[in-house]
DNA sequence: TTAAATGCAAACGGTTTGCATTTAT
DNA sequence: ATAAATGCAAACCGTTTGCATTTAA
């Protein structure tokens, strides 16, 4: 256990969820400007190999760190504000269960994302709609 | 319409689900090996834009193309030997669109990633591991 | 005739690794 | 003492783009 890890799993830990290899290099910088950019990403990997986090890959090129909590959640995207929130699916996960017993699969992880339009984004859509009407 | 985009379409749809740039510019290679990468890549893109295809992304580095179907239907990835399965979700998609409506999400596309092991790869690592004890 | 499509090569960008050095144990 | 962790720089690899050339309409 080195300095330099127990800095990074303590600042992955407070940066909450979604965090990236970026990101996290970025807090972990602010408070010791030395660690390298590897060391963080090799870390965030270890963090994942002893299950306190998983990958999430959305498609846009960067990975996600996701802390794995108590309960099973998805993911709603926004394709333009690019926020992520998280919705509980507990109900969901009995009938993907379901589903893959069919198939005879052993089920290690579940991932529901839902890509679409928050509600600010489409009320600022809206807005800028009306304006351009009006001009 | 030139004859690359004809063939490039073509091949897309001969080579059923889960394509990537790389299977598809080898399929069209066979054809017609002058083809540029590239101009496979832009016509798969091509492909999504006007909606007959979609992108994948398991995160294991490489984009896949999903030609859209009628059904939903989510994936069932093999972690070991990377198969990907599809089964139906009539059932689900109606659950997620009730979770997302909680949130005023306005739904463009449901993702649905199932990973584990699949039953063949289970009953090869049981002979192996039987294997393994007697030798 | 001309805007669009193509092919090549190179840029891009996030991820991953080799290796010399440092450090926890 | 020694195996593990670190930091740097470079390699990697799929994706994407610039640009000169070709081509469909």
């Amino acid at each position: 256990m080195t300095p330099q890890r127990e800095m990074i799993f303590r600042a992955f830990f407070e940066l909450g969820e979604h965090v990236t290899v970026a990101e996290l290099y970025r807090k972990v910088c602010e408070k010791n400007p030395a660690v390298g950019y590897s060391t963080v990403w090799r870390n965030l990997k270890l963090i994942c190999k002893v299950g306190l986090a998983e990958e999430v890959n959305l498609g846009d090129g960067v990975t996600r760190y996701d802390r794995i909590t108590r309960q099973p959640h998805g993911h709603l995207y926004c394709l333009q504000c690019k926020k992520l929130t998280e919705f509980e699916m507990n109900s969901i996960t009995d009938l993907l269960d379901l589903a893959a017993k069919q198939y005879d699969f052993a089920v290690e992880g579940v991932k529901v994302e839902i890509s679409g339009y928050c509600r600010s984004c489409r009320k600022m859509n809206e807005r800028l709609a009306k304006d351009g009407r009006t001009n």
